[in-house]
DNA sequence: AGCACGCCGACT
DNA sequence: GTCGGCGTGCTC
């Protein structure tokens, strides 16, 4: 009789153990023997049944016969990723302390996480009926999106339904020309392959441009800075790295921010490469999603542009990786599978012994640290691409000055010749609703959060008050609860008072806001993206939702309004995202010809981060907070994990943490290699009923670190008291709240 | 995480 | 007399 043989499976539980079965009933254990790891197998667990990645089979498992039970099903014939895909996911879930059903799940397409066949359903696609073919160009000039979907037809013959999505062509559109006559469907023509590469010129790089691009090598590992200032050209830089690895017949994989995926970046990659692109984003549905990732795998898109999770799309033949704005923060994932998509891309590229770059034009000072010591090729952009000058900066120093609704005199009469000027205006804050709080004026009372440590934001349309934190939201009472007087005064400033306040006094003019909560809609913000870019004179107001991704060529003008958020915020990374934010929001000016002008809005003018900043330029003002980082031991040269706890019992959430900081020193004793800190209450202790508190584990190295948290992760899972809070590993965290 | 079991308060 | 609150325990 043959040997058995055990399935050993990753589950989708938080339980940081590998599960082994039996085969399902009437396989051939000489069959299994040989199944791959990779494959999705569908097993009962408990009263459920979960889908289960197989990481491997073989003849012994620590389980009596007994507590074993049969799979139920092979999903797959072959497996899901390449095998150095799967390797990348199991070490992240090892170097993030995640369990690794979760994080495996994580890097999967919702739709093969529940079960769907790895396929491509072929779907119709659209073609011109010969009725459209004969129609001339620049037909249908009134309906614009139909206009653009026959221009596309005539250009690329067929389109699928990912295709247009990808060019945001409606639905309405197709059906429109359908109507028509114009457009028909037909089956999907069998694959073949592209001849061209480009659909468009490139265009003439500037010296610099053409040096980063030369020294971006074609094959082998190596990581490059692409450091260049807003409108350097960095994305030129970009297409043509990328051309150059479609040219030698390998795929690209292009990372960028959250916000930064719209359809201007999409169209200007579509627009270049007249080959297959697909895209991986949230505003995808799941069959959108599953798609790209497939045609990702199979090789036929040769382009895959995503956010954060497009780092786990397999790739048949991978070549470059490209991680455009490194420094954003949307890169990390901020729950579960805690992982940084920033630097498990410079692992897969080192794995796959293929380029990697990172562009920015403010670097995150982890990345500027690795340049310094040589793991980073740091290729400059000095250079505006297109002769375009940049912005002056100015101060406004805001101490013992008037203020209307948050503005300067100066700053109002700058505005004000702007727009007598027919230019735009971008006014930039950080803070969405009416004003971050209610007072009552009679007595002091401010309007709380009753399940957060936090006030409730005002907001005017429609008119509540609302917890960013929690999203609870509640009517704006007539009287204060305290002491039942009339009084209650809306205290601070937020983009929808800004937008009221500049209405008021530039009644000619439109005000935009541009936030959150004005761009709910679908397509909302492309509309007031179009809206902006006719040029007409606007004020914008908004926050940083304006300051990524979006061109607009018209603005002169750049107020912002209160430049000292995050001075003097107990998050050690806070001034680096105030450096960065601001740089960002000032690179939206003077990027046609016109100059721009950024005025800066502070109450700490000669506070010397700012004047670092505002005098000496980014990279003088990362070198500064990196002297800091190094006087305090922090991260990028000491390495930081944090333990996170919470519980609708405070006292159980810090039990937990000191049962585990005594657990870790018996582990690994303070010296001068591992120290800790804590168990300390996070910055909003309470937030969502929940009260949650940290313990900071701070490293000389990884490897003790590493070693340390593997070692307390395995005693923190036996021990039964960690079973009433909620509990998780944050390593390199981004955000300390 | 799910999903069970299990023992104490306000309802038909 | 039951429905259901969430504490505790288990899942190959």
């Amino acid at each position: 009789m043959a040997e058995p043989v055990y399935l050993h499976l990753a589950l989708p539980t938080p339980l940081r153990r590998r599960f082994d079965y039996l085969p399902p009933e009437g396989t051939d254990p000489d069959q299994v023997r040989h199944w791959p790891a990779g494959i999705r197998i569908r097993v009962p667990f408990g009263k459920q049944e979960l889908i289960g990645i197989l990481l491997g089979v073989s003849d012994h498992t620590h389980l009596k016969a007994t507590q074993l039970r049969p799979a139920l099903e092979r999903l797959d014939e072959t497996p899901l990723w390449p095998d150095e895909l799967l390797q990348l996911c199991l070490w992240a879930a090892d170097y993030y302390q995640c369990p690794v059903g979760e994080a495996l799940h994580v890097a999967l397409p919702a739709l093969l996480r529940q079960g769907a066949p790895a396929e491509r359903v072929t779907e119709p696609v659209w073609q011109l009926t010969s009725e459209g073919k004969g129609l001339p160009e620049g037909a249908l000039s009134r309906a614009p999106r139909q206009a653009m979907l026959l221009a596309e037809l005539q250009r690329r013959n067929q389109l699928s339904r990912a295709d247009l999505a990808l060019l945001d062509i409606p639905r309405s559109a197709v059906k429109a020309l359908e109507d028509k006559g114009l457009v028909e469907t037909a089956p999907p023509t069998p694959e073949a392959p592209t001849p061209a590469l480009l659909s468009e010129q490139p265009l003439t790089l500037n010296s610099e441009q053409a040096a980063a691009v030369s020294r971006i090598k074609l094959k082998g590992f190596q990581v490059s800075l692409l450091d260049g200032a807003t409108g350097s050209g960095k994305t030129e830089v970009y297409l043509q790295a990328i051309a150059r690895t479609l040219a030698q017949g390998q795929q690209a994989l292009v990372l960028v921010p959250e916000i930064g995926l719209t359809p201007q970046t999409l169209a200007r990659f579509q627009r270049r490469f007249a080959q297959p692109v697909v895209a991986l984003h949230s505003g995808m549905n799941d069959r959108e999603r599953l798609d790209s990732w497939l045609q990702a795998r199979s090789g036929r898109a040769r382009i895959v542009i995503g956010t954060r999770s497009a780092i786990f799309t397999p790739l048949a033949e991978p070549g470059i990786i490209i991680v455009d704005e490194e420094h954003d923060g949307s890169f990390k994932q901020q729950d579960g599978f805690r992982y940084s998509a920033r630097d498990l891309a410079v692992m897969r590229a080192h794995r796959l012994d293929i380029p990697l770059v990172l562009g920015s034009a403010t670097p995150a000072l982890e990345t500027l640290h690795n340049a310094h010591q040589g793991r980073y090729q740091h290729l400059h952009l000095r250079q505006r691409a297109g002769g375009a000058r940049p912005p002056t900066v100015e101060l406004q120093d805001l101490r013992g000055v008037t203020l209307h609704e948050g503005f300067s005199r100066d700053s109002l009469a700058a505005i004000r010749a702007q727009i007598e000027m027919g230019n735009q205006v971008l006014v930039f804050l950080n803070r969405r609703g009416y004003a971050p709080t209610l007072e009552c004026h009679s007595c002091g009372w401010l309007a709380e959060c009753l399940h957060c440590d936090a006030r409730l934001t005002v907001h005017q349309h429609p008119r509540h008050l609302h917890c960013h934190h929690c999203s609870h939201q509640r009517a704006v009472p007539r009287r204060c609860p305290s002491c039942h007087s009339a009084q209650l005064e809306p205290l601070g400033q937020g983009t929808e008072r800004s937008e009221e306040a500049l209405r008021e006094a530039f009644p000619d003019v439109p005000v935009i806001r541009v936030d959150r909560d004005s761009t709910r809609r679908k397509n909302a913000l492309r509309d007031l993206v179009a809206e902006v870019n006719k040029g007409e004179p606007c004020i914008l107001v908004g926050t940083q939702m304006l300051a990524k991704g979006h061109h607009f060529a018209d603005v002169t003008l750049v107020v912002i309004v209160d430049a000292d958020a995050g001075l003097f915020s107990t998050d050690f990374r806070a001034p680096e995202r105030m450096g960065q934010l601001l740089l960002q929001v000032a690179g939206r000016a003077g990027r046609a010809e016109k100059p721009g002008r950024v005025i800066l809005q502070s109450h700490h003018t000669d506070h010397p981060l700012v004047q670092t900043l505002m005098h000496a330029g980014y990279h003088a003002f990362a070198e500064t907070l990196l002297q800091e980082r190094q006087r305090a031991q922090l991260p990028p040269f000491h390495h930081l994990a944090l333990l996170r706890a919470e519980s609708s019992r405070p006292e159980n959430a810090v039990q937990f943490l000191r049962l585990a900081l005594a657990q870790a020193q018996r582990l690994h004793a303070p010296d001068g290699i591992i120290s800790y800190l804590g168990p300390l209450p996070a910055m909003l202790e309470k937030r969502g009923d929940r009260f949650r508190y940290q313990l900071h584990i701070s490293s000389v190295a990884r490897a003790p670190l590493q070693k340390l948290l593997s070692q307390l992760a395995a005693h923190l899972e036996a021990d039964a008291f960690s079973k009433r809070v909620r509990w998780a590993f944050d390593v390199d965290p981004q955000d300390m709240s």
